[in-house]
RNA sequence: GGGAGCAUAGCUCAGCUGGGAGAGCACCUGCCUUACAAGCAGGGGGUCACAGGUUCGAGCCCUGUUGUUCCCACCA
């Protein structure tokens, strides 16, 4: 007795408990196979911080599909899952949960405070773990790693001391990014600019001779006491005596030079420009030209330090107002004007970013940069869709050197160790004890510690073992497939090519596929502030897995943004119910005596029907997949399913189902093959109800997650068949076509006769048209004396239809009459087109064929619905 | 200032290498036809943003225009 399926479809049921016995029984497990060729992704490892949102659940279905789909084929499908430790994030939760009890960083140390992080990281980083699980993620558990474990750290120090010997890390005073939020710097990429409406202040600075004064602009005043000169073009006729004549700073009372630079746009302002070389990147540059002093007026946490005089402080808010009044005062304010200005924010906490002058670690990107183009110019990376390789080059051709080091604590410590005798710097891969300079023992690591990028770019090797030679990384790597969305391809994905080149010598994976955001139904992007997010975890306790799913791929392209509609999951979750009943269908007509799934040796027109549209639906999932068009492979398996399989060929059964023996064993055999078929092919998009079904029917082999996904199949090709069983099916639809116009109750049954060429195909279709189309029998012939009839008409057959009173031959006749002009104007459509010379004579032949072909069906309903009209 | 995406049915979106426009939802009509009302059978609804061009043929390729979203960029 086959195993029943319930009466209603919950997804409760059973997709926590399915999850279990594929983990348990190490289906998600990979190891490298002679005989098998590998496919492997790495996962993009979420923050520990993170709670699973919208962007994981699809980031990770796209990945789960594509691993499951090849796991199927017969690969040794690896799926690398982990977390980020993510440094600003995770400590600023640290922080904040510290300061509740009332504790500062410096309060518990940087021991106390590491203890207190790893302690956080063990009660909250496996949650996002769990909801991965939650969604049906077929990662290889037995492997997840975390970027701050001791593999993935000795890889980070192994990769710190490379590329430091090589010259392309070096320490210096740069102008960076300075968040006073996060108390960090930051790199470029962490950057946000966002337009602000701004003023744009007019200042006069006096000449100390007395002679006048420059008048300038600036937005932000509350740095002008780090100014150290004046900058005006060379060029410029205005302005060419004054250079190198001396101002005074105002409220400062500092001279300061008026220097020449072409950095000045003439154009722009008053052509006159003050230079602050420690706050502005352009000033930066001017000072490092002109040899200027840089005086930094700011405090780590955003104020105004003793450089800043009377200001000092103040934060710098509250500074820029006092020194805007004291100019006021001064009488060196000339005018405020609105201005609109891009700002800098620190892409995590929004705070924002000064810029300013520090000593930092920095990797010098130009060297990296190079080999990274050639390989994803030479394809050995390929970004899907390939657009997304412009904004990837264009990003590498113009890099500048990347900031590496944090002021936290949180994340792999910077390995260099200061010698406090003799001040030597020793950067090593193992702790440094004794200077080899001057031998002395006191030697401390540098406090810093790493961007967190910095170790996830080291990812997809990492995770093998990298930089062991291990059995994993000659296997598995490069690795097959990256699943991402564009808004890191900056942050991540560029810098684990460009890491992966430099030091495995390879691109780290053959193909990018890059999703869009998943934003809210009014096409906002979710966020936090909004409030607009909506919570997968509630979505799948609500509807399930498989339904969330669904409603991610189906639509989905790569590249591009989506909505989340919520009607779109009723949607998903109906179609699983929709594929529950047909399931429960074939269950409940199942005889005992189909234990395994096999095709019966005859074959009827119906089941060649369902079989080629199965075959034709097997070739184009698996093509779509190799495009990476999950989207429209799903909406063919959505539309085979409940069109094809549902609403056809099981109606198209029942006939056979009711007759019992040898006919309803064969039709059990075409449903319990077509559907647990397809259900394999559905079975990565959606892998609970697939497997819970599947279970269910008779079955080969423990898993469909490890049955083998199917192929085209030449001997379940019937293209003749197929076209000869549509023509049934065209006639069942015409028929209620016609009787719904009229509104006849599907109980008033009604003979139908048949005057057609194809009497064999529908005769032996009788039995459809009595249970589709509402026929108490079936007649072929011709010349039939029926008196008033409906009449249908199809390219192969006239179809007559007593129904005595219900028929008014006037209506019918104008029915008639506009059949025919739609036909007639049809008919005109293909005869201009053929009658073209120029297309007959250029266009392919198959295509002209298929045009004649056309015609000459449109010809044959002509004369089909002449004579009828005629009979009339 | 540069670059990219998008513009298709009332709404949300598909549409593969160019061969007579599709889905879901919504709407209208009729059905509880013993798998499914989370359903079935029908139906209405689109000069595929606009203007040119290439082609026998354009939603698809090219150029321009408009609208919209996004990315990059140091203009004080």
């Amino acid at each position: 007795m086959a195993k029943q399926l319930d009466k209603t479809y919950d997804p409760k049921q059973f997709e926590d408990r399915l999850y279990r016995f594929w983990n348990e029984n190490g289906y998600f497990k990979a190891d490298p196979d002679p005989g098998k060729k590998p496919y492997t992704i790495v996962i993009p490892p979420p923050n520990i911080t993170g709670q699973l949102h919208m962007g994981h659940a699809l980031d990770n279905t796209l990945q789960d599909i594509l691993i499951r789909w090849k796991r199927m084929q017969g690969y040794a499908a690896l799926w690398i899952p982990g977390t980020d430790h993510a440094s600003i994030a995770t400590e600023a939760k640290i922080v904040a949960a510290m300061k509740e009890e009332g504790l500062t960083k410096e309060d518990v140390g940087r021991e106390g405070f590491l203890e207190r992080a790893w302690d956080w990281r063990a009660k909250y980083g496996g949650r996002i773990v769990e909801q991965l699980k939650t969604l049906g993620s077929s990662c290889d558990w037995s492997r997840e790693r975390f970027t701050l474990d001791e593999g993935c750290s000795r890889a980070v120090n192994e990769v710190f001391v490379n590329l430091y010997e090589k010259g392309l890390i070096y320490r210096g005073e740069r102008i960076i990014n300075w968040c006073p939020n996060c108390c960090t710097s930051i790199s470029d990429a962490e950057v946000e600019y966002e337009e602000q409406a701004g003023h744009f202040w007019h200042l006069r600075y006096p000449f100390k001779d007395g002679s006048g004064y420059l008048e300038l602009a600036t937005t932000r005043p509350e740095t002008m006491m780090g100014d150290t000169a004046v900058a005006v073009n060379p060029a410029d006729e205005r302005y060419k005596a004054f250079v190198g004549k001396a101002l005074v700073l105002p409220l400062m009372n500092r001279e300061i030079p008026v220097v020449a630079d072409d950095y000045v746009d003439m154009e722009f302002g008053t052509g006159v420009v003050k230079i602050t070389p420690a706050h502005d990147p352009n000033d930066f540059e001017v000072g490092l030209r002109h040899d200027l002093p840089i005086i930094n007026v700011m405090t780590d946490d955003g104020h105004i330090n003793e450089n800043g005089g009377r200001y000092c402080g103040m934060d710098l808010m509250t500074a820029r107002k006092a020194v805007v009044e004291d100019l006021e005062q001064g009488g060196f304010l000339v005018k405020t004007e609105d201005h609109v200005h891009n700002v800098g924010t620190c892409y995590r906490c929004g705070t924002t970013v000064e810029p300013r002058v520090s000593k930092q670690w920095f990797v010098k990107m130009r060297p990296l940069a190079g080999p990274a183009i050639d390989a994803v110019k030479r394809g050995d990376t390929k970004f899907v869709p390939e657009r997304f390789e412009k904004i990837y080059f264009h990003w590498m051709e113009n890099i500048k050197d990347w900031c590496i080091s944090r002021q936290l604590w949180w994340g792999h410590r910077i390995p260099a160790y200061y010698c406090q005798d003799c001040g030597e710097m020793t950067v090593s891969k193992t702790a440094v004890k004794t200077c080899p300079k001057c031998g002395g023992s006191r030697l401390e690591q540098d406090p810093d510690t790493l961007d967190t990028w910095f170790s996830s770019a080291l990812w997809p090797f990492s995770t093998l073992g990298w930089p062991d030679k291990t059995a994993d990384l000659d296997y598995f790597y490069p690795t097959s497939t990256l699943v991402t969305g564009y808004d890191i391809i900056f942050f991540w994905v560029a810098r684990m090519i460009f890491s992966a080149v430099e030091h495995t010598g390879k691109a780290p994976f053959d193909t990018v596929l890059i999703h869009g955001l998943v934003r809210d139904a009014q096409g906002r992007k979710m966020s936090k502030s909004l409030g607009n997010g909506i919570d997968p975890m509630e979505v799948i306790d609500e509807f399930g897995a498989d339904a969330l799913r669904l409603t991610l791929v189906t639509g989905n392209s790569p590249g591009n943004d989506q909505r989340y509609i919520p009607e779109k999951v009723t949607a998903s979750r109906n179609f699983a119910n929709k594929i529950w009943n047909a399931a429960r269908f074939i269950l409940m007509n199942l005889s005992d005596e189909l234990t395994t799934p096999e095709l019966p040796k005859e074959l009827q027109a119906e089941d060649k029907w369902v079989l080629s549209k199965y075959n034709t639906l097997v070739r184009e999932v698996n093509q779509n997949m190799e495009k990476f068009e999950l989207g429209v492979a799903v909406q063919k398996l959505y539309d085979f399913i409940w069109d094809i399989l549902c609403d056809w060929y099981i109606e198209l059964t029942k006939a056979r189902l009711n007759a019992g023996g040898e006919a309803s064993l064969s039709a059990q055999k075409v449903l319990v093959y077509v559907m647990s078929n397809t259900l394999k092919l559905l079975h990565p998009f959606m892998p609970f109800i697939t497997e819970e079904i599947w279970q269910a029917l008779p079955h080969d082999g423990e898993s469909i997650m490890i049955a083998k996904y199917p192929e085209y199949d030449e001997a379940l090709s019937f293209a003749a068949e197929e076209t000869e069983f549509e023509r049934v099916m065209t006639a069942i639809r015409a028929i209620r076509n016609a009787r719904a116009e009229k509104n006849i109750p599907p109980s008033k049954k009604a003979a139908v006769y048949v005057e057609t060429e194809y009497a064999d195909t529908f005769q032996n279709a009788a039995a459809f048209f009595e249970r589709l189309a509402g026929a108490s029998g079936l007649v072929v012939g011709k010349d039939f004396e029926l008196g008033s009839t409906m009449q249908v008409v199809t390219e192969s057959a006239r179809i007559f239809i007593p129904m005595g009173e219900l028929i008014d031959v006037q209506k019918e006749r104008e029915r008639l009459n506009k059949e025919k002009a739609d036909c007639e104007k049809e008919i005109a459509f293909f005869e201009g087109k053929l009658s073209n010379e120029k297309f007959v004579s250029r266009a392919p032949e198959a295509v002209v064929n298929q045009e004649r072909q056309k015609l000459q069906k449109a010809n044959e309903r002509l004369q089909k619905i002449l004579e009828s009209i005629q009979a009339l």
